[in-house]
DNA sequence: TAAGGTGATTTGATAGTACGATTCGGGAGA
DNA sequence: TCTCCCGAATCGTACTATCAAATCACCTTA
């Protein structure tokens, strides 16, 4: 990701600290702090805290400087607020989360895509599907991985519904996490691959029902598949 | 909402302007636009505009300005932006898409709330669909919706996932403006209210898969109103 | 001891200036 | 006439200096 501007790069620096705990929720710290930290001038820490701000991840008063607030209060939708909680200690459960959500979306998104999904995205869909098996098949992990994402983020755009769609961008983050976890299983082929198809084909078809059962059975093995990583149960894809 | 401080008017100003489509996705301004219209600094501006940048609406470049980016690009599950979009003319699309995107989340918000949910958490789920089927009978419109609205920021809240937390915040905007667009029905004893007994006691049993349909069946009725009022179609929570 | 005021500290906001990057247009050469 | 390169205009980027506003802590006073 290209940082844009200076002030890119102290929000970004910031952005690190928070995520990762170092700064707390409660502390404080005064703008001439960032200046010094950064070796930046007030006008870009006072743009760095803004930005900050308006994702509420802190708070700026007169007299008292910028304080941290609790994670609860944070834009955790926000696509860098994200990527700074998967890359600090706290990786993990952004992971186990965005697992959750995606199974609570995915399959809605299947539904409603079988509704207004017109003919060209309906055949993309299909596209995709069968490169992923092939891939598959052929053992091909990067092959598999962007026909995967390619998949979802169809997917999610023939929805509708543009919150739905926002989170393909997240859903590919999830997906690299999983396979720069696991270095994704040897055997690629497996049932859950299979459903992308019945996925695609239902969407075709307008089986709305049908669709979201297909999406929800690929996305609840995927959650259940980061949970039992996390948990150090390992066996993914097991089942 | 509270607007802190000039540059927070001045991104609220452009916020509503760009959600209202009265500033469309490729036009660009120059900051010194910006200045003019609200009669502000260039510092001002400027962080106004990082802002904006932060959200995705709009993004600065030298030589050309700030241009306006396409609404699939913004960051739409920020709270502010939900919040232009649902006080502009697109505010029927920002509503399906709310209706919607609750009808996925909280069945599994729900779930989870079974396996994690402390004896005090259940408790006071318990305690808010009561106050609510109590306010539902008594035609209560004010103790309706804020009961209403309690039961479900608990619920996502005990979902020990951040992100479905944070949805209540949205789904209370959700319930205000159901409130708002039909008045609320004369007979707020519905089947949909007492289910929220059936899921509370489903969570306080620690049944999952019961508290997930009884939460389904209450979502899935809201998004429906909701769809039918957008379409016209009239005669809300009629089945 | 409690209440009120006052001062110091930190953010909020503006003006002015220098710098750099990017785009557009003109001119030279093929 | 077309292409390529170079210069200039333009706009955002960044810094400094300065004043205003808000707030907290301390100190005075009743």
């Amino acid at each position: 990701m290209k940082l844009q501007g200076l002030h890119g790069q102290v929000v970004d620096g910031l952005g690190r600290s928070l995520a990762g705990g170092e700064l707390r929720a409660g502390e404080v710290l005064r703008l001439e702090d960032v200046q010094e930290r950064f070796g930046v001038s007030r006008t870009v820490a006072r743009e760095a805290v803004r930005v900050l701000e308006s994702k509420r991840l802190v708070s700026s008063r007169p007299r008292v400087g910028v304080t941290v607030r609790p994670m609860s209060a944070w834009n955790l939708y926000d696509p860098q607020v994200i990527r700074w909680r998967l890359t600090s200690p706290g990786r993990e459960g952004q992971l186990r989360e965005l697992a959750e959500l995606r199974a609570a979306v995915e399959p809605a998104a299947a539904a409603l895509a079988a509704q207004h999904a017109g003919p060209a995205v309906r055949q993309e869909l299909m596209d995709h599907a069968r490169a992923l098996t092939a891939a598959a098949r052929a053992g091909d992990k990067e092959g598999f991985v962007s026909a995967d994402a390619a998949f979802h983020r169809v997917l999610l755009g023939a929805s509708g519904n543009g919150m739905f769609a926002q989170l393909a961008e997240v859903t590919e983050e999830l997906l690299v996490a999983r396979r720069d976890l696991l270095l994704l299983p040897e055997r690629l082929d497996n049932p859950a691959v299979r459903r992308h198809l019945d996925v695609a084909a239902a969407v075709a078809e307008g089986r709305g029902e049908d669709a979201a059962r297909a999406a929800g059975s690929i996305v609840a093995a995927a959650r259940d598949e980061v949970e039992s990583i996390l948990d150090g149960t390992a066996c993914p894809l097991a089942t």
